[in-house]
DNA sequence: GATGAATGAGCTTTCATTCAT
DNA sequence: GATGAATGAAAGCTCATTCAT
């Protein structure tokens, strides 16, 4: 009263919703909704079982709290970095978008939101329907808007942009979800998360490449 | 008595494991492992809280079970179909492998089982390393000497072969997920699941031409 | 049919309600009442689950049985030895009944019983009631005539008749309970069990003695 | 505010445990170990089913702890009863050491704990060890002692000390469980637990008397 | 008679949530 | 705000008992 003492302690008080969201977001992540406890959570966070309610109506609502917030701070993140988008060809947007995706999102705690909704959309449907339309489909938007460009400018060939789109992002996907699950389990590891990045950017490559040459004139079935 | 009279008996006693397993594969996949219920496996088994102990230790055996024997069912089912391997171009095996895949696994509830498995895979390391070991490693090995194989012809050109199998793993993981997890929101539809045959195969057809024909001779790395 | 074909089943038949009760006995006694299934019952009576349905109503029917039939068949036997009550001493007929009891009753695995029964007196009160009826009021009552005798005569100076009964008993019931508690148990056992026959000699005579002898004569109390 | 409001709040958190206990003495001497359930306990201590396990791990531990507390405490108790042992006759001891064991335990409700821990040994090896090395082993050791003492001074007669020490304890134990089990039934106390402190005195009386006087010189053994 | 698959009440244990302090 | 003791619904699992065969 007055003096506010410990500044540290100050500090901490504005920051302890947030503090609960890391402790959950990363146990969520790892154990899964349902196996992971509220007290375990609040201990995570450093604070006792009853806090996280003082903040928090429930845990389903940290649960959603956990998707909202990190969804929110890496898009916002991801925006500053997509009003580049200047005139650069398709295939070097494409290369930034993807590698921004990977270090805002993919290569960190974040990525594991993508297993988790995975794992839980059909237990949280409101949810997975809001991670759809803020996380999913904006992102595939933003790609599909490249990769039109390219057909229109005559950069990629025709085709069909959604699956165009699915292929683009099918490699982070993996990447990500792989390295939240078996990743983590000694003795999968052998063959699946050494140098994620370098994956990504041959496969970036790859389909480029598929995108660009002009097909063998017999091929199209 | 016609077609025996008490409802309780009509089926016979070897049909009850794979009648729960159905049971809990279905609602695993669903709501995932901790959200399941025991009481809920005998109810869509159509038996009562205690038969699934009468075959089976515990929920973790059941889940053990689901996977086991879903997996070497289907991994059987598959083996058949790999015997035909015979002198088909790379670019043919790949694309009868992946659609053998499809049709066994892919298109079937099985593909939940996936999901489920990287959902609960830090919750059930022992269980996933025989996944890993049963399901992931096979079918990575199988592509892997099929890619080899067309490299070593000429068929197709020098790449990283464990990225290369990413590629051609990475959109048919995508397409199982989604399916099972978002796919099954409604809402969530529009650019998901439709067709996925389609872009499975239009993946294919993209990485391999990414693989077949040489890269223009200008294009930087 | 007819043939009677295996005579060792018909003579099976006839005996299966002992042989469960048998088997019960061993169990109950091992376990307690609580701890033991009737499964465990059946299965040690070489029998099915249902079979022990078919000649007792229930477990606790089976427990009733168990005390009972081994009751009456001990206490037969020991009728049967106290017969031969014609005129021997006090001294000599309190040994003999004592061992009697013993080999007939503290020897067997009806001693058991006596550990069950004071574990399970206050679950089964009508139980415990018959047992007390019906085998320690008469069993008692036995002492105490051979002890009013050997007052009546001189052989044993005046005392209350039913200490020195509880005096002649207690060795008896320690031994049988201890036998079949700590004396199972591995590293209990070192001054417990060994020879126990030789101690409830010791245990009388030491008592005769205290009997027979007149006391010291200033230290009745 | 007087005594506090609230009923959930009047007692101290460090009152739980040993409440908790209390009333699971009671209800496991009562019934036994299996038949008492964990929320008898919990309903007996005044409180609701989950909260003896927020003191203790499970049902098993409680028992333990009930074992230990309840040994523990006694045993000290005892032990200060202990350091007496002067210089008195080994009969004085004796009696001293006896009557000290019936004021602390033996007319307590930790007498119970022997008829439980007899019935249970079996069950739970690890714990009748425990009790045998902590309770059972330094009682007959104190005992012992004196019996040895008193041969030595001459004051008994040479015996096999063992043997002794089963004759002296064999009263108690035999009080002990009798009162806490055919003694709760009614209809069964006619005989039984009748002042069991007269009892146990004239026991020891006719057991120093066997160990005092000279056995007849014509006695046979 | 005998079997053993099935039942379902009953028990142990967990954990999200509350609330007096 | 923060605590953490207490709650009690919910879930996993057991086992006495039944009954079609």
């Amino acid at each position: 009263m007055g003096e506010s003492g410990n500044s540290r302690w100050q500090r901490k008080k504005e920051a302890r919703p947030s503090e609960i969201l890391d402790a959950a977001l990363m146990l969520f992540v790892d154990k899964g909704y349902r196996a992971t406890k509220m007290e375990d959570i609040a201990q995570a966070a450093g604070v006792t079982k009853g806090t996280p309610y003082l903040y928090f109506q429930n845990k389903e609502e940290i649960f959603k709290a956990v998707v909202r917030e990190t969804i929110v701070a890496r898009m916002q993140a991801m925006s500053a970095q997509l009003a580049q988008l200047h005139d650069a060809s398709g295939s070097q947007l494409l290369g930034m978008a993807l590698e921004n995706w990977w270090i805002h999102i993919g290569a960190t705690r974040s990525a594991g939101l993508c297993k988790l909704m995975a794992a839980e959309a059909t237990n949280f449907p409101e949810l997975a329907l809001f991670y759809y339309e803020e996380v999913i489909r904006p992102a595939r938007q933003l790609l599909g808007h490249i990769v039109q460009r390219g057909m229109d400018s005559g950069e990629f060939r025709p085709a069909n942009i959604e699956h165009v789109i699915d292929m683009l992002t099918a490699p982070m996907l993996m990447t990500m979800i792989l390295s939240h699950s078996f990743g983590q389990v000694p003795g999968c590891c052998e063959s699946l998360t050494q140098d994620p990045l370098a994956f990504l950017k041959t496969a970036l490559q790859l389909t480029l490449q598929g995108l660009q040459n002009p097909p063998a004139p017999d091929t199209q079935s």
